[in-house]
DNA sequence: GAGTGGTCTAGACCACGCT
DNA sequence: GCGTGGTCTAGACCACTCC
């Protein structure tokens, strides 16, 4: 009939905890796939918390693709940690650069203020801002794979300091700056890319570059940044986990 | 202290109506992009449940990115109702032609049962496997955009019954066979398709096509499905919706 | 301080899988 | 019948926003 007995949030959620140690134990092969996870009143001794947040924890991880609940069994280990190269969530590239073993680096080309939007990125909704341009060259394996072209928007981000080679524009923006990303959305097409674009990325005859448009925001539903990344098409690869929704 | 006092389900859950309800307010714009939803509270009492229910609800369509919740405020209507062109999560053809205004068709090219999965499908983890093959050719507006070649799997599917133009496979798993589609994964990647496709999708000189690999699982995690589309580059656009995932 | 969402608890009952 | 997950309720307290 009482609430939790702390009066201090440690700075992150029980429910939190949970589902990280428990993505860990998977990660690392404690649980394997194929297992069940100790019932959910066994995660409840075991985490001294209620069913309802190791419910909301395990259903956390369902929605990751880490489990697969059965009613009346318990909950299957799938096998879907494999992540997507350029990017499947919303993950920067220097993140899946460290969890994945990947040799990547990236070349900033480009960077300058801006009193507005370029024109060609055609935005009717949100205009005049001034904003942060940056033009980067993501090489893996030393093979040039993809032309990121980047606006943060002023507001909501100010005094972007200096990008160097490397650095996570989402790291400077979570960390440094206190604006925390939540949410995108992204468009994939098939388009030729310019002259300059073609060159950097070495493409064929074709110029066929696979282009990955998004936007990004904040908490508060602020478009914070816009991106325009072409891919090249050998290099391509996107990977996606989905789960079913009925209308 | 009481659980609920009904005693029957009524074949759906509350939290599921309370789903549809407020998503379809938002599709019929009773709720404005940019207005606030009823509080959490007022929810309770317009549809008599629980405020654990009400948020149950509410976290579904933030992952759905129809809302976007901010504390101290409210739930906020976001602006990301269109839908993906081909595929965003899982749905069938059939129900992105219904939900947009998509003039497209589908071909029946072949249909045969085979002892055992196609060489080139690679897959070492399952095998031995009789499967209904099936090769289809969609058309949108008339223009042929996407070669699909598919594999149901049996088991778990049995007596799969001729299939016609503009069938759904999902609904004859999900409607007439009793196999609830759970989940699956996709792999997006851009390849050189053989002859015989790139003649059918009259795809130009590089021969390139946008190729989306998928695996569909039902709930009790056995795979059903397995799909490899061609589309055509100058057609395909694949748009997602994310939200940001700590660690 | 009033109102909103965020987290957590404790308990009840239903539906499903298995033996 | 027992154990597992699925749904729902009622209540407590925290954190944030805005006046």
């Amino acid at each position: 009939m009482m609430g939790k007995e702390v009066g201090v949030m440690s700075e992150i959620s029980k429910q939190q905890l949970i589902v990280q140690d428990l993505a860990q134990k998977i990660h690392h092969h404690l649980y394997e796939v194929g297992d069940y996870l100790p019932s959910e009143y066994q995660l409840v001794d075991l985490y001294g918390a209620s069913r309802n947040t190791i419910r909301k924890a395990l259903d956390e991880l369902t929605e990751m693709g880490f489990i697969q609940k059965i009613q009346g069994k318990g909950s299957v280990v799938l096998d879907f940690q494999r992540y997507a190269f350029p990017i499947s969530g919303i993950t920067s590239f220097k993140e899946l650069n460290r969890s994945m073993g990947m040799n990547a680096h990236t070349k900033v080309l480009k960077q300058v203020i801006l009193d507005q939007l370029p024109d060609d990125w055609s935005l009717p909704e949100v205009n005049t801002n001034k904003c942060f341009y940056l033009e980067r060259l993501r090489l893996v394996d030393g093979e040039p794979s993809v032309y990121d072209l980047d606006c943060l928007l002023s507001p909501p981000v100010v005094n972007f300091p200096t990008l160097h080679d490397d650095d996570s524009v989402y790291e400077i923006l979570e960390n440094q700056m206190g604006l925390p990303i939540s949410y995108a959305t992204k468009e994939i097409t098939v388009e030729a890319a310019d002259r300059q674009i073609a060159d950097q990325l070495r493409l064929g005859q074709a110029q066929l570059a696979v282009v990955v448009k998004s936007k990004v925001y904040l908490e508060d539903t602020s478009l914070v940044q816009l991106t325009i990344s072409y891919h090249h098409p050998d290099k391509f690869r996107f990977i996606d986990f989905a789960r079913r929704r009925k209308l």
